[in-house]
DNA sequence: TTGTGTTTTACGACCTCC
DNA sequence: GGAGGTCGTAAAACACAA
């Protein structure tokens, strides 16, 4: 499947505030959405109607956005400048979602490692049992003073992404599976992330969200066959699936109950 | 506390497209 | 050739029962 160059690489991509202040990403601008080619594989998200018709975005609209480089020493060295102290005009949404996130304290990295409410209201399960900043100390002491020698086998390490970091990268994933190249230049910057951590990451979502829905289909074929679900919008996509865009209605609160896709209970408002 | 199962990052191999 | 896709997998992080 290559949908490379159906990403919006020379459309306008962030022409205004265009994302349905719904998932609280304020005025991010988005392309229209890149849909996959092939069998839609996604038909319960993918008509979730942000508006696209938005104007062209200024030509400054790459300059703000000169993401690192995917080195690591960009992402987990002692450099990129506070996503939250940027001067990237996009913001997070609701205060109540994505207050601005404080630069720690301390010579660590300013980056998005302070969970949402601060440290004394976790936001989420999962926070409560991590420390704030502790992937960022992790890939710290991971790095190892600069050292260059992390092979997969020896000196392997992983970050947890933070809360914060995750919930941006679901909810662009709600909107759409396929991140734009600008997109995610744009959320790498703003999450503390490298592009590549940014690309994997959403790779290893619709992974997810395939064996998922692998295991929907399994189970279904093992039931016998009931009548259709009262809901409509429980939708269980399947890979003959009707194109993309078609179901789900754009009023559809994808965090909502009636959402077709189980959003994480530490997702939720 | 420990053992075990699951989830989450990260990578390599391979493919397609320009 | 490079970028990004899937697929498979490694290993850390995590959840939870015993």
């Amino acid at each position: 499947m290559y949908v490379g160059y159906v990403l919006d690489k020379d459309s306008p991509v962030y022409p205004g505030p265009a994302r349905p202040p719904s998932l609280g990403l304020g005025s991010q601008a988005y392309g229209p959405p890149a849909p996959p080619p092939g069998p839609p594989q996604y038909p319960d998200f993918t008509s979730y109607s942000h508006v696209d018709s938005a104007p062209a975005p200024p030509a400054a609209w790459s300059a703000p956005f000169s993401a690192p480089k995917d080195d690591w020493a960009a992402a987990y060295g002692p450099g990129p400048a506070a996503p939250a102290a940027s001067p990237v005009p996009l913001a997070f949404g609701s205060p109540a979602d994505f207050s601005p996130v404080p630069a720690p304290p301390g010579p660590g990295p300013g980056l998005l490692a302070q969970p949402l409410g601060g440290p004394s209201a976790p936001s989420s399960p999962g926070a409560q049992r991590r420390t704030p900043y502790e992937w960022m100390r992790r890939s710290v002491a991971a790095g190892g003073g600069g050292g260059s020698g992390k092979t997969r086998t020896k000196d392997k390490y992983r970050v947890v992404y933070t809360d914060h970091q995750r919930l941006e990268l679901e909810k662009e994933f709600h909107y759409s599976r396929y991140i734009t190249i600008r997109r995610k230049s744009e959320l790498a910057a703003n999450l503390g992330l490298t592009e590549r951590q940014v690309k994997i990451w959403f790779q290893n979502r619709r992974a997810k969200e395939r064996k998922v829905n692998k295991k929907k289909q399994q189970q279904q074929q093992q039931q016998p066959p009931q009548p259709p679900p009262p809901s409509a919008h429980e939708v269980t996509p399947t890979p003959a699936g009707p194109p993309l865009g078609g179901l789900c209605p754009s009023s559809t609160s994808l965090l909502g109950a009636s959402s077709p896709m189980p959003v994480k209970e530490e997702y939720l408002p």
